[in-house]
DNA sequence: GACCTTGATTCACGACCTGGAAGAAGCCCA
DNA sequence: TGGGCTTCTTCCAGGTCGTGAATCAAGGTC
C-alpha cells in the first residue's frame, strides 16, 4: 500500500505543480488559457500565478491581443530563475553542461578520463561542475541541481553498479555530495538519452515509448504512461540481452543468442569478418564501410542485421505495446538512416498485427550528445513536481 | 500533460480512499493504527471513519485490548455492504460468480456455450448474472458491478477484439449494458487471472510482477508498480509471440520462432510427435503423459521445453526487471510442479546476473478457476479508489 | 476507588478553492 | 473624444477540509 494522505497543503502544492508544468511544457500561456487547461477557477489561477511571479519562478512575457477585448498577458517560466547542470560519465571522458531553465546551454566542460575509477570520476565531475558554474558567472546557490548519467544500474538514486567499468555498489551520490552543496541526482545513461528524446526529440507528445539504443552494445529506455519505467530494482530496459536466437552466438554477457550479439556494431562486424568480409579496425568507420559496401556478402550481413533487429523490435511491440519506438545509438542511426523502411516492414513479419499497426517507428532526433541534456532535466522534473519550491 | 487540478473535495475523496483501502487490504485495523499507517491526524481518521460507518461501508468488528488503556475498536469493510460479480467468458462456457466484498463466493452459474458469438455470449452472461443474483437473494441494486474477463484485447474498457473467437471491434460493454442496470467492466482474461494472483495468490505483497501463463498457448499479465500495465492500446503482455528462435518453427500467429511454438502445450506435443513420440489425442492427458514418460526422447523434449521457457523468462527478467515471476496456466503448472528448480537454474543461464538475483520464480496458487474472481475485483478496485462512494 | 494509560472525539483555526461581482485594459464607433 | 462593448484579471464572501490541543471514554493497576 503506497497510498498517501492528502492535506490542504498538498492541494496547493499540487495545483502549483499543475500550473507550473503547463506553463513550462506548453509554452507561454495566459492565465485565461491556464484556467481552461487546468480546469482550475480563474480566481485560483490568478492567485497561484501571482505567488509564482512573486517568487520569481514565472514571469510575464509580452501579451497577445484577443478578439476585441483585453489582451492576454503571456506567462513563462523565467529562464534564469535557476540553472541546472547535467553530467555524462563515459568510459573515456566526463562531460558537464550548465543550462538555464529553458535548457539553453550556458557552458560545457569536457574532460578526458584515463581510468574510470569512482574517485577519478567524482573528481572530474566536480571539477567540471565548478568550471561550468564559474565560467558562466552563475552563483552556485542558483544551481538547482546536477543530474549525472552513468553507464550502469543506479539503485535508489544513489548507488551504482557498472559491470563495464568494474564498479560494484559504488555510493556515487554520497561521494559527489561530499564535494558540493548542489543537490545530486543519478540515473542511467540510456534512460537520460531517452528522457532527452522524450522532452526535446522524437518522443515528444507520446507517453508509451521505447527508446532503443544500438551502438557497440544494445540497450533501451522504457517510458510507460509518460514516465520512465525502471522495474523493481532499476535495471529494466536491458533489451540487448534478450535471447533472440536460442542457442546462438555467444554474447559478451556470457549467454547465447542475445540480440546484442547480432545487432550490436561489434557483433555485426564480427559476423561480417567471420563470413570473410574485411573492414578497418575502428568500429565506427568499419560499420559505415560495411553499410556502404556494395557486395553480396555485405548486403546479406546488413539484411540479416535488419531482420534480427526487427525481431527485437517486434518483441518490444508485442510485450510492451508502445505507441512509438525511437531508434537511436550511433549504429542504430547509421542503419536507420539507410534502411528504416525495410526495418518497418520486417517488424511486421514478427509482430502481432494489432500492436504493430498501432506503433510508429522513428529515428532519434538529438544525436548522441544529448545525454547531459537529459540528465539536466532531472532537477527540472523535480522543480516542476514540487510546484516551483526550491531547497 | 495529464496533470489535473486538485480541489478540496478531491482531498476528502482521496483520504477516504486511503483509509478504506488500508482497512480492506490490511485486514481489521483500529482507528489508532490507521492514524499511524496513513499519517492522517487522529481527528481526521475519526471523522472519515465515522462517515464511512454511517454510510455502511465500514463496520466495527470487535475490539482488541491495548496495554493497559482503552481497547482499540477494530474496523473492517462490511462484507455485505455491496456485492460484486465476475464473469469468465471461455470458448466453451461462460461462468458467472457472485461474491460479497470479502470475496466469499455466494453463487456460481456455469453455462456451456456452443458458438461464442457476441450475441450468444451476452445472452449467457446476462442469464448467469441474473441467476446468481436471484439464487443468492441479493437485490440487483446491491451489486456494485460485474467484471467480465474475455480472451482478447479490450480497449477503453468497452470494445473487444478476439482473434480466437473471430471477434472484431465488438462493443461488448455497450451490448451488456443494454441488458442490465449493473455497471459493467471488461478486461482481458490473463490480466484477470493475474489480478486474482496479485490479490489472493502468489503475487501478494509484490508490486512488480509478471504472471506468465502457459497453456495450449502462452500469455502473460504485467504488473508494474502495483497496477496492471496495459501499454498504449491495452495489448501489452503478449509474451507468447516473442521471437526466441530466429527463423524457427512456424507459430499459429504466422511468424517464425515464437516462444509459444516451443513451450505452449500444442507446440511441445507437436515437437514430440515430430521427433517420433506418441501420445494420445487429448491435449492435457497427452501433456501429462509426455511429462511422465521415462524415455530419452521424452526427456529431451521436456528439457528443451524448460530451456526455451527459461529463455523466455530471462527475457522478461532482463527487460522488465520484475521482483517476482508467477508461473501459471495448466501446462505451466504441470511443468512447474515437476521442474521448477531446473527452470530457475536455466533462467540464470540466459539472464543477466543482477536482475536474476533479484527475481523470485514461483507457481500460481489459485488454479485456473480464479478468472471470475479476478474479474470480480474490478468493481472492488473502483469502490476502493472512489473511497466508498457508490453510484 | 483514585490514578494511570491509551484510544477516540470535539472544536476553534487557518489554509484552500470557488462562484460571482467588480475592476482593468484594450477596441469600436458615433 | 468619450461611451459602450468585449475580454481578461482580481477581489471577496462563503463553504470545505485537515490539524492540534483539549476533552472525553474505557479499561487496567494498586
Amino acid at each position: 500500500m503506497e497510498v498517501r494522505r492528502t492535506t490542504v497543503r498538498d492541494m496547493r502544492r499540487s495545483n502549483r505543480s499543475v500550473i507550473l508544468t503547463s506553463i513550462y511544457r506548453e509554452g507561454p500561456l495566459s492565465r485565461q488559457e491556464l484556467t481552461v487547461r487546468t480546469s482550475l477557477s480563474a480566481a485560483s489561477v490568478s492567485n497561484l500565478v501571482g505567488e509564482l511571479i512573486a517568487e520569481g519562478v514565472v514571469e510575464e512575457a509580452g501579451s497577445v491581443e484577443s478578439e476585441g477585448g483585453r489582451p492576454r498577458v503571456l506567462l513563462r517560466v523565467a529562464p534564469t530563475f535557476r540553472y541546472v547542470a547535467g553530467a555524462e560519465v563515459g568510459e573515456t571522458r566526463v562531460r558537464v553542461e550548465l543550462f538555464d531553465l529553458a535548457m539553453n546551454v550556458l557552458a560545457r566542460a569536457d574532460q578526458p578520463i584515463s581510468s574510470p575509477t569512482p574517485d577519478e570520476v567524482v573528481k572530474h565531475v566536480l571539477e567540471g561542475l565548478s568550471a561550468v558554474v564559474t565560467s558562466s558567472g552563475v552563483r552556485p546557490e542558483q544551481v538547482l541541481g546536477l543530474g549525472v548519467a552513468v553507464s550502469g544500474v543506479v539503485e535508489d538514486n544513489a548507488v551504482v553498479d557498472a559491470q563495464t567499468l568494474g564498479w560494484n555498489a559504488v555510493p556515487l551520490a554520497k561521494m559527489l555530495a561530499e564535494g558540493t552543496d548542489i543537490p545530486i541526482q543519478l540515473d542511467n545513461g540510456a534512460n537520460m538519452l531517452g528522457q532527452a528524446e522524450m522532452w526535446f526529440g522524437a518522443g515528444r507528445g507520446a507517453s508509451d515509448v521505447v527508446v532503443a539504443l544500438v551502438g557497440s552494445g544494445v540497450g533501451s529506455a522504457l517510458v510507460a504512461g509518460g514516465s520512465s519505467y525502471r522495474g523493481a530494482r532499476s535495471s529494466a530496459g536491458e533489451w540487448g540481452h534478450m535471447t533472440i536466437v536460442y542457442g546462438g552466438r555467444r554474447c559478451r554477457c556470457g549467454a547465447l543468442g542475445c540480440l546484442e550479439a547480432y545487432v550490436g556494431a561489434e557483433g555485426v562486424l564480427d559476423r561480417y569478418r567471420q563470413a570473410g568480409g574485411t573492414v578497418g579496425a575502428d568500429e565506427e568507420t568499419a560499420f559505415v564501410e560495411l553499410l556502404d559496401t556494395d557486395s553480396e556478402l555485405a548486403a546479406t550481413i546488413v539484411d540479416d542485421t535488419i531482420g534480427y533487429l526487427a525481431a527485437g523490435f517486434a518483441n518490444l511491440v508485442n510485450l510492451v505495446n508502445p505507441e512509438r519506438i525511437v531508434l537511436g545509438g550511433w549504429a542504430g542511426l547509421l542503419l536507420g538512416e539507410r534502411h528504416l523502411d525495410t526495418l518497418r516492414v520486417e517488424v511486421g513479419k514478427h509482430a502481432l498485427r494489432r500492436p504493430y499497426e498501432q506503433v510508429s517507428i522513428v529515428l532519434c532526433e538529438l544525436g548522441r550528445d544529448a545525454v547531459a541534456l537529459g540528465a539536466a532535466t532531472l532537477p527540472v522534473v523535480r522543480l516542476l513536481r514540487d510546484g516551483g519550491a526550491v531547497r
